[in-house]
DNA sequence: AAAATACATATTGTCTACAGCTTACTCATG
DNA sequence: CATGAGTAAGCTGTAGACAATATGTATTTT
């Protein structure tokens, strides 16, 4: 066993990535170098480090003079996503059977043990990282560090846009939501079969299913949304 | 035409990133941030953020304690990147063909201009650099934040690959590459013309003739390469 | 009264100095 | 002569203080 002492600015990295992917700091919120300094228990030059390299990761966004600001979501973002998640997911989740170790895939059952329980739990927030973990460690399978870039940068917002529309009513969700984690089942098998064609195939599949939980929301059944209610709903500026 | 002071800190990131792209600085090299602060003339704590972004684009890896080292090019590195480039470059030009404005089809004119000067001088990191600028626009023209992260990670290794196997004394490859100068030319038109599978296609073509000329030097014919060269190439430490 | 300018405040950007870690060299010892 | 530990030098990591820039407010002028 390893006793692994983080550094302070390690679980600043980690805490702030967290917090992003939550939600807990929303979409195009700025930050407080000051204020994040402090919290954390480190001085402004090691901080200012961190959020270059979290720019770098497309978390936040730097504007010179002007600071730092969570990596807003605009109205282009959902039809981009649309566009280069299938791609990318295959093309790793591909590859990740081709070259997933043995440790790896040890690695990856914890991982979805973890995420079962998170769904028990009820807690989008563990659900969702839970579920960006295991595509991240399909991601270090893949092993090619010309697509990992792009996968990081989707699962992001990925991660994010599954907070938004999470919705613990409705239990047709609570169903896909059940058939996901059986699909999470499905690539831990083709992987360590090395069945990389199927894996694949399970990527999309994968896919459609998260796609059509986002766009029962960005495109809902007419009726089902009472319209004159809560006024303030939409309060964050920038939503056209 | 506004007069645009660039910072020496901006000035400091496009510096090392040509210096990298042109293998000026060699794959595996480490940087000593003393020595950079002072040839850059700021101190140590803004040149260890420009290393952080840096390492965010891919540029370079940083080592806790041990410092940052220029992003070493391994023997998996050419098979990654054969099979990441085709995708990623014919989703990009694809895209590009669908979503170019017309300011951007200017710049990408220019840079084609630039990019035959290079050429008729005979520069190979200019020539060089002017491929990856023509590319780079071309993913900017793609707009979506998702694919250009891999894209730019690509364009980092494929222009220092291009580097490294230049040979200006072989005739057929100064033909390959007045060929490839003409696809660009090619890709101009498409993209005006909003040509977006004939652009997919070029992107194809374009990446074959380019894996050809790499493929060439990779696979030689038998009896050019002297063998016994170079024992310790693994571990350089600094580049002299 | 409205608009523009000047000033005050707060936040970002940078520098110098110091602390901590890694490593290489030296010296002692088997 | 080889091997290991101890020590010193150099580099990375961090902190606190200072400088520069942007913003919001208040005052002045038209």
């Amino acid at each position: 066993m390893e006793t692994e002492t983080r550094s302070k600015k390690t679980i600043c990295v980690e805490d702030l990535r967290r917090k992003v992917l939550t939600q807990d700091l929303e979409p195009g919120a700025y930050l407080d170098e000051t204020e994040l300094s402090e919290a954390y228990g480190i001085s402004r030059p090691p901080l200012r480090e961190v959020l270059r390299q979290l720019a770098g990761e497309g978390y936040v966004v730097l504007h010179e003079n002007r600071g730092a600001q969570v990596a807003p979501m605009t109205h282009k973002t959902l039809r981009n996503f649309f566009v280069a998640a299938p791609m990318i997911y295959a093309a790793t989740t591909r590859l990740a059977a081709e070259h997933a170790t043995p440790a790896q895939i040890v690695r990856l059952k914890e991982c979805q043990w973890t995420f079962r329980q998170a769904i028990k739990s009820g807690d989008a927030a563990e659900r969702a990282l839970g579920n960006e973990r295991f595509h991240s460690i399909i991601g270090e399978m893949a092993d090619n560090e010309f697509l990992t870039p792009s996968l990081r940068r989707l699962l992001i917002d990925h991660t994010r846009i599954g907070m938004t529309f999470y919705s613990p009513r409705k239990l047709d969700l609570a169903n896909q939501r059940e058939l996901a984690a059986d699909q999470h089942d499905e690539f831990i098998a083709l992987i360590e079969a090395g069945n990389a064609d199927a894996a694949a195939d399970l990527a999309v599949a994968h896919w459609e299913l998260s796609r059509a939980q986002i766009e029962s929301f960005v495109t809902p059944v007419s009726l089902h949304f009472p319209l004159g209610r809560a006024p303030g709903a939409e309060e964050q500026r920038g939503a056209s």
